[in-house]
RNA sequence: GCGCUCGUAGCUCAAUUUGGACAGAGCGUCUGACUACGGAUCAGAAGGUUGGGGGUUCGAGUCCCUCCGAGCGCGCCA
């Protein structure tokens, strides 16, 4: 049985009387969605919504008249918590409630707590299948793949806590022409020569070489050596993948040449010029691309059609490629392949990350791993930390380029916003430890006077609690784990506010007042549990206290 | 040249997809705050014609056009 607190949230009882209003005023059509928001400025009340603007032309009202006609019907019978209505500005009704319903989240996210609280089902179990990384298996990961990695095991995160059955999955590119020159490189290293002008030059290849059995094959050793390589990479940042499909496999199984048969029986491949071509300038590409070389050899693009039916064949509803935005031509032929298989463009979402640019100072380092002078995954996170290093990636939005400079990265490791964030998550644990010390025990909460919590730190931190369940839907459905980041930052620093000025267990506190704040904690702990959880991060029950020392160390 | 993406405070970014009220953080700078719970904290100040211009709208950082600047892509490479 729901709990009263959960099935009427504060917005749908707004909206039911706008909506309620709306109806009785003669507003016709009533609008599809009305949509109420929590205004930045306080002035403009607790939630305030744009009804009246909206509707105002089709209504042929003036809207601040509309707006005045609301509020008047509002105000006869007005929702729970709500003080007063008002009309503001061009014409937005605005809310200004009592604390009340902010207690109400206080309850709602204690009884929910860190597994059900902020918790959708508009995934409805879909099945998605989320590739990302994919980096060939011609190397180690260097440091732009960490972005990719932190993104889409987010993403998955996320898209499971929206409902979502997400699969994590790498595609390996272990055929064609980079594995071959990879190959010749480590055989080139082994004799002791320099590898070929389009071989691979980084420092790494000379290393491996050096391990390599001499009665082993080059390309299969090479390629379990990368392979290991960059799954432990990834392990370190805590990303693991739930399959890794190869394209070598795709060939082998006949994948490959079914997706081309079924294409020339759809009649999207031809023969010319002694290839064979896909008719990607129907589905909306340039021009049409060759599927298979005069040579025989499939190019790049045939068999990733034949692996975006296979992960379809698997059982996924929904893909989601994460690409670097280097990779943005050719998007138009892959999704023309997909559709002329017959699938729904909806099926297949790619989405675009700008590139990370790694600076050592002043100097560029290059990301390819043809040129050596290559930055790695594990050097960054060698430098700061899985938690720093995981943090800083899903700083920003996938579509801002990314600058890591390492020199600055090192001397600021200090103060990393995850540590601002963490150090939040312990001192509610260290709040937790000293009322067990004394003996303080939470009463329960339907025992509790929350109405005590009327101080400005103390809405601040339920307010940015109440945010969650928007965030975290907003997350999945923009693809955006940032979003995320973004909040637990502004929880952790209404925490911080609240902690410096609002004691809890001096004894100068009354025990009502005391327990009020206790569970205002407790809260605090299951929304950064839930975010930090989601964003992959450990939630450390106490940090190290640092010192000058330790600082100048990292520095080093 | 064509295409895609981006341009917000000194720096790094958020808000842009779904138009909403006076554009928010962090870092850096300056000034302050604990002998009670951890100062990896908190408060205040300074810092912006959102690259320029035009348009649509009651309202534009957000949508449209144009110019400027940057990155990337335009292979029978991957």
């Amino acid at each position: 049985m729901p709990s009263p607190v959960r099935c009427r949230m504060i917005r749908t009882r707004l909206i039911d009387a706008l909506r309620a209003a709306l109806a009785e005023s003669g507003v016709e059509p009533l609008p599809a969605t009305i949509e109420i928001g929590r205004p930045a400025r306080a002035e403009h009340g607790d939630w305030s919504s744009n009804v009246a603007l909206v509707c105002a032309k089709a209504a042929s009202r003036r809207p601040r008249d509309l707006a005045q006609d609301l509020v008047e019907r509002i105000t006869a019978r007005p929702p729970a918590h709500v003080r007063r209505v008002e009309v503001a500005g061009p014409g937005f009704v605005n809310f200004h409630l009592d604390h009340g319903w902010l207690h109400d989240v206080l309850r709602q996210v204690i009884a929910e707590g860190v597994a059900g609280y902020a918790r959708h089902d508009f995934g409805a179990g879909t099945a998605v299948n989320v590739e990302f990384v994919s980096a060939n298996p011609t190397g180690p990961l260097h440091v732009g793949g960490g972005r990719w990695a932190a993104y889409g095991d987010t993403l998955c995160n996320i898209l499971a806590r929206c409902g979502y059955a997400p699969h994590r999955e790498y595609y390996l590119n272990d055929r064609g022409r980079q594995m071959d020159a990879f190959a010749e490189s480590l055989i080139a290293r082994r004799e002791g020569v320099e590898p070929p002008d389009d071989g691979y030059h980084g420092d790494y290849i000379g290393e491996w070489a050096a391990e390599m059995p001499g009665d082993a094959d080059a390309g299969e050793w090479g390629y379990a050596r990368a392979r290991r390589d960059v799954a432990e990479s990834l392990a370190r940042l805590g990303v693991r993948f739930d399959t890794w499909s190869s394209e070598r496999e795709l060939v082998r199984s006949g994948a490959v040449d079914a997706a081309l048969a079924t294409l020339r029986d759809r009649d999207a491949a031809y023969d010319a010029d002694g290839a064979v071509w896909l008719r990607s300038a129907d589905g909306g590409d340039d021009k049409d691309r060759v599927l298979v070389r005069s040579d025989g050899e499939p190019t790049y693009l045939l068999p990733d059609i034949a692996y975006h039916a296979d992960k379809l064949a698997r059982g996924s509803h929904l893909l989601i490629d994460v690409w670097g935005a280097d990779h943005h031509g050719y998007v138009e032929r892959l999704t023309a392949g997909f559709c002329a298989l017959g699938n729904r463009r909806e099926q297949l979402e790619i989405v675009l990350g700008q590139l990370v640019t790694v600076m050592r100072g002043a100097t560029e380092a290059k990301i390819s791993k043809r040129a050596g002078n290559l930055v790695l995954l594990d050097d960054l996170v060698d430098l700061v930390g899985a938690d720093a290093a995981r943090m800083t990636f899903l700083l920003q939005s996938l579509a801002s380029r990314q600058t890591i400079d390492l020199d600055v990265v090192a001397a600021q490791s200090m103060e990393n916003p995850v540590f601002y964030v963490q150090y939040a998550h312990a001192r509610v644990c260290s709040l937790a430890a000293t009322a067990a010390e004394r003996g303080i025990e939470r009463p329960p909460l339907a025992e509790v006077p929350l109405g005590a919590l009327d101080q400005a730190r103390e809405l601040a931190v339920l307010r940015t609690l109440h945010a969650l369940g928007d965030v975290v839907g907003e997350a999945a459905r923009e693809r955006a784990p940032h979003k995320l980041t973004t909040w637990v930052r502004e929880l952790a620093g209404a925490f911080h506010g609240f902690y410096h000025d609002c004691p809890v267990l001096r004894s100068d506190v009354a025990p009502p007042l005391r327990a009020a704040r206790l569970w205002l904690t407790e809260a605090t702990r299951i929304g950064l549990v839930i975010a930090l959880e989601l964003l992959g991060v450990s939630a450390p029950e106490r940090m190290d206290t640092l010192t000058p020392d330790d600082a100048e160390e990292a520095v080093e």
